[in-house]
DNA sequence: ATCAATAATTGCACACAGTGCATTTTTGCA
DNA sequence: TGCAAAAATGCACTGTGTGCAATTATTGAT
């Protein structure tokens, strides 16, 4: 039974693996909008429709794994010192994603680099990031109660902003060709926006 | 010569706002996604191919207006005294933002409502903000000059943030009905992120 | 090895957004 | 009124994505 499940989920990522290969080799010669869902499933021998049961839309290419990562960020700001001054804590949060970078540098690359080149796939990624800001206001929120008005809005634009620079920096990083260390620029992102330690006492 | 142009104008200007309001009746009804071009065009009397004469796409029935947008600010941000900081130039940029809300809060409370019933909608949103905040980085990278390193990074990571307090004050607009005053809760949400003034020396 | 249940694959028809092109209708104006 | 430009339209087409039914493998049990 269990060899059942493992052989069929074997097949499965497998095949997922191929498809991805296929089309990101399509995204390099031709551009992502050139290439048709078609085009890339007959690279690899299976049907449009089954496409689509491996991937629930063609975007998913290349952002399937961002939706799994609006959990991961919740709970490492959730697994963060209450008392930790909140935009330090946002940074940590990020340090799992800077990990990706370094762990996997290539394959994070390849993706910025298909989402340079089509506007509506950087903004579902936009959209996505979205979701993650939704997952992070929650515990923010707790963070900064008392702050007084629209404490909900004040975390919502801390939280976007964390994450607008986590964007500034993961693109800087793609300029470079992923030859840099993310960690030390992010720091220097959000540094540049609001201090990433406090000097003086908050009100 | 000047009446042609002017009868013309105007009948395509007419046209065009009957289109939006029965786009806005049905999106109102049956939702966004649920709205299709067809239906809209049904409604005003005219083909689905004149349709897209007058909206390049659905979605710029909604969004057309943002477009225009990025070169007043822009501009606006060029109008900054090249010496105040560069978090109050950004904020006092969305000035003629705020403007908008103050002037047609209904047809903006609109506009968000519509957005906030399809994620699709308000992630190509988010991309046009995102050239806005291209629109904005060569100047703000002009004010942080010898902000070393990465000045560029930490312009787009700025600019970023500010369009992110920007978003998260009108979507907190947009939960009170219009209501309030968009002025003080942009005020309010940049305030939390970075003061809006500086008290200490900038080093 | 065979067979029945089960899951994966596929084909087909369809809906919808959007585009190109040729044709027809409308309209402003001389 | 009639002519030329502009607008509207019909039609065929591409591409993404979905529902459904038929088909084909795969699995575990006999």
């Amino acid at each position: 039974m269990s060899t059942e499940l493992g052989v069929r989920a074997a097949r499965k990522q497998l095949t997922t693996r191929e498809i991805i290969m296929a089309a990101f080799a399509l995204f390099a010669r031709q551009g992502y909008d050139e290439t048709t869902v078609e085009q890339i499933a007959d690279q690899v021998g299976i049907s449009k429709r089954t496409f689509f049961r491996y991937f629930a839309n063609k975007e998913d290419l290349v952002l399937g794994n961002l939706d799994h990562t609006a959990i991961r960020l919740e709970l490492a700001m959730k697994e963060r010192p209450p008392a930790e001054h909140a935009w330090l804590s946002l940074r940590r949060s990020f340090d799992f994603f800077v990990e990706a970078t370094t762990e996997e540098p290539e394959r994070v690359c390849d993706n910025l680099r298909v989402m340079a080149t089509s506007p509506a796939l950087k903004a579902t990624q936009l959209g996505k990031l979205q979701r993650w800001q939704s997952a992070i206001v929650p515990e923010l929120t707790r963070r900064l109660a008392g702050e007084e008005p629209f404490p909900q809005m004040r975390a919502g634009a801390m939280a976007g902003s964390a994450l607008a620079c986590l964007d500034a920096a993961m693109d800087a990083w793609y300029l470079h060709s992923g030859m840099l260390n993310l960690g030390p620029m992010l720091d220097a992102a959000m540094e540049s926006v609001a201090p990433l330690h406090e000097f003086a006492l908050q009100s």
